[in-house]
DNA sequence: TATGAATGAGAATTCATTCAT
DNA sequence: GATGAATGAATTCTCATTCAT
C-alpha cells in the first residue's frame, strides 16, 4: 500500500526536522531570533521554505520547539545528574552538572538568554519557563537546607542568580570566560555553610578588622 | 530665516531628541529592538516619521543613543556612590547603589539584557559595552582585595555574575522578586571575607588554613 | 499486475472519484473555489494530495468535472420533466421541476453562481454553460409561444432572469427564502397570458387588443 | 509648520486613494477578486505595495471600501429616482432607474455577483449587504401594494428576484444582452396589476369577465 | 524644524503540483 | 493505485527609509 514504508518516513521526517532545528538554532544563536529570516534557515538546511511549514506551522513555532526538545533535553540531565549519593558533595555536583549541561547546549543558552526579555515570542512557553526556574530554585533550596545554610530560600535565589550569571557571562565571551575555574570556585564556596564570625555578625556593626 | 531664536530652537531640539529616546527605550523594552517599528516610536512621540530621521541617521543609531545615555547616567551615578570612605563598608554601598541605580533604569537593563547576545546591533557600541563591564570587575576587584579577601579577580567576577544575575532576574519579574531582600543579603555576605571553618565541614579535602 | 480484478479496481476508482468531487464540490461551494486549497479536498476525502493528481490532471480539472458532471445530471432531471403531455400545464411543470433540481443540487448552484462571473475558470466549459442557458432559454420560448404568449423571445428572456434570480436568491438564504411558495406564484402567474386590461391603467400608452 | 498644506494633502490622498479603488474594482470585476494579486493592483494604478497598505489595512479592506463607497452611491442614486411624483408611474421608474445605475456601475456589479456567495470575505458588510437588499425589496413592495397588486410581499420578491436576473444576465453578457428592452418590457408588465383571466385559472378568487 | 505620502526590498507564508517509492 | 515528503513560485504584508514641500 504505502508506496515508502512507514518507518521510512518517519526517519525521514525526523531526520528533516532535525535538521531544520539544528540549522535553525545555529542562526537563531548566532543573529538573534527577529533577525533571522526563515529563508536563511531554510537554505542552511538546504530545503525549500515550503518544507519547512509542512513540519512547523510557523517561524516561532521553530523557536518554540526547540525550547521544548531542548528544555527536554536539559531535563533530563539534570535529573542524571541528581543521583549523587553523598550528600555533602551533592551541591558540587549539581553546579558543576549545569555548567556542564550548559556548555553542551551553548547555542540553546545563547538563544534563550536572546529570547526570555521577551516573553511573548515564546507564546505558552513563557509561563513554562518560569515554572522551570522555579523548579530549579526549588532543588536549590532543598540542598541548601540539608547541609545546613542558613535561609537556604535566599540562598537558593542568590545561587541561582549567581549560576545565571556565570553561564551568561560565559556564553557572551565563550573564548576567553574561565567558566570551568569559576565553578570551580563556587564549588568551594558551596562545599560547607560560612561559619559565623567570632563575634555576631550584624549588618550595621563594624566588621572585624584583620590583624 | 528662523522666526525663533537659536536658544528656544536648541531646547526644543532637546526636547523632542529626549521625547524620542524616551518612548524609544520603553517600546525597546517592552517588544524588543527588533520587534518595534520605527513607526511605533513615531507615533508613541507624537511625530512624524521623517523628523526621527532628522534626529538620528537611523534606527539602529537611536538604540546606540539610548545606550550612551543611559550609560553615562549609570556611570555618573555610580561615581557618586563611590564615595564612601569607610573601606569596610565600600562593597556594601557599591552593592546596594548597583541595586538602586538598576531599578531607576529598569527600562534600560531590560533593553540591554534583550540586545546584549546580538553585539552587532549595537555597533561600535559592543565593545564599549564590554568594556564597561570589565571595568566594573576591576572595580570590584580593588574593593575586594582592599577588604582582604582572597583571590580577589575571582571573587570579582563571581559577585559580578550574581549581581548580573539578580538584576536580571529582577528585570524579568520586577513585580515579585524581593530584589532588595536579595541585595541587602548579598550586602551581608560581602561584608567580610569568608572565615575558615574550624572543622571539616565535607570529607572531601581538609580545608586549608590560611596563614 | 494487479492483484485486484480488473473490474474490482475500475469501482474503485470510480468510488475514489466521487468521494473527490463529493468533497470538492460542498467545499467549493462553501469558501468559493480560488479560496478552496487541493489540501483542504484531499483532507475532507481522507486521501493523499498525489492521488486527486492521480484522477484528475489540477484543480482546475476538479471543477470542470464538478460541471460536467452535474450539468449531466440536471439536463437529464430536465428531459424527464419535459414529458407533461398537457401543453398547458407544461410550463408550470419546467417551473416546479427546475426548483425541485436546483435544491437538490444546491452545492453545485451555490458553487455555480460563485464562478460564474470568472468565466476563465472554467476553460472550455465556459462557453459550454453559454450554450446551455442559450438551450433553456429556447425551451421557455417554445413553451411560452405555445401557450400563446406575445413575444415569446422577450418572455422567455425575462422569465428565465426570474428564476436565475429565484435561485439564487435561495442559494444566499437558503434557511429563510420561501423559495417553494415563490415557485407557486410564478406557476400561478405563468398558467395563462396576461389578459389585456379593459381600462387603460396607464396613461402612458393604450393597450393593444389581441385579435 | 506643515510643509504640504493640509488641503494639498488631504486632495493628494484623496486622488491615490480613488486611483487605487478604481484599479482594484476594475481588475477585481475583471478577473475575481481571489484572482486577482494585489501586485496587480498596484501596478495598475502605478504605486508601491507599500503604499497601498497605507491607505488600506489588507487587500480585504480594499474590497469592503469598494462596497462602501459603491453602496454608497448606488443608495443615493435610488433616492433620487424615488422622486416620481404620479405614483402610477413610480414603479415604472424604480425599474428604469435601477437599470442605469446598475450600468452606471457595471464593474461594482460585476464584483458584487462575483463575490457575494462567499459572504465571509465581505466581513462585517455581509449582513449590511443583506439588509440592503431587504430595503430594496421593501421599496418595491411599498409601491406595489400602493399600485393595487395582490400579495404585495410575494410580488417584491418575485419582481426583486427578476430584476436581479436580468441585471446579472446583462453583466455576464453586456455586448448582447438587451437588458434595455427587456427592463422595458418589465414596466409595462408592472405598469399595472394582471387582470384576472377570464377562466379561473385559480381557485382563489372568482374570476371577473371582460364584457 | 517638521510633515506624511511614497518607496521598495524583503519578510513570512501559502499552495498547486511533482516525484521517488 | 497510493503515499506524503518535497518543491518553488507566487502572494500578502511589513517596515526602514526617502523626499517633496
Amino acid at each position: 500500500m504505502s508506496p515508502r514504508s512507514a518507518a521510512t518516513n518517519a526517519s525521514l521526517r525526523e531526520a528533516t526536522r532535525a535538521r531544520i532545528l539544528e540549522h535553525a538554532l545555529r542562526l537563531f544563536a548566532e543573529r538573534g531570533y527577529a533577525a533571522t529570516p526563515v529563508d536563511a534557515i531554510v537554505q542552511a538546511a538546504g530545503i525549500s521554505p515550503g518544507l519547512l511549514y509542512h513540519y512547523f506551522p510557523g517561524k516561532q513555532a521553530v523557536l518554540v520547539a526547540l525550547f521544548e526538545d531542548s528544555l527536554r533535553d536539559v531535563r533530563a540531565s539534570f535529573q542524571a545528574a541528581d543521583e549523587e549519593p553523598d550528600p555533602s558533595r551533592r551541591l558540587g555536583a549539581l553546579l558543576r552538572a549545569a555548567t556542564r549541561i550548559m556548555k553542551a547546549n551553548r547555542a540553546f543558552w545563547a538563544l534563550s538568554y536572546g529570547v526570555r526579555m521577551q516573553r511573548d515570542v515564546l507564546g505558552d512557553l513563557g509561563p513554562m519557563l518560569g515554572q522551570w526556574t522555579a523548579e530549579i530554585v526549588a532543588v536549590l533550596e532543598r540542598y541548601l537546607r540539608e547541609a545546613g545554610w542558613h535561609k537556604p530560600k535566599v540562598e537558593a535565589a542568590l545561587l541561582f542568580a549567581q549560576i545565571d550569571g556565570l553561564h551568561q557571562h560565559f556564553v557572551l565571551d565563550p573564548d576567553h570566560y574561565p567558566v570551568d575555574a569559576l565553578t570551580d570556585a563556587l564549588v568551594v564556596r558551596y562545599a560547607a555553610p560560612p561559619q559565623p564570625p567570632t563575634k555576631p555578625a550584624s549588618r550595621r556593626r563594624p566588621p572585624r578588622r584583620r590583624a
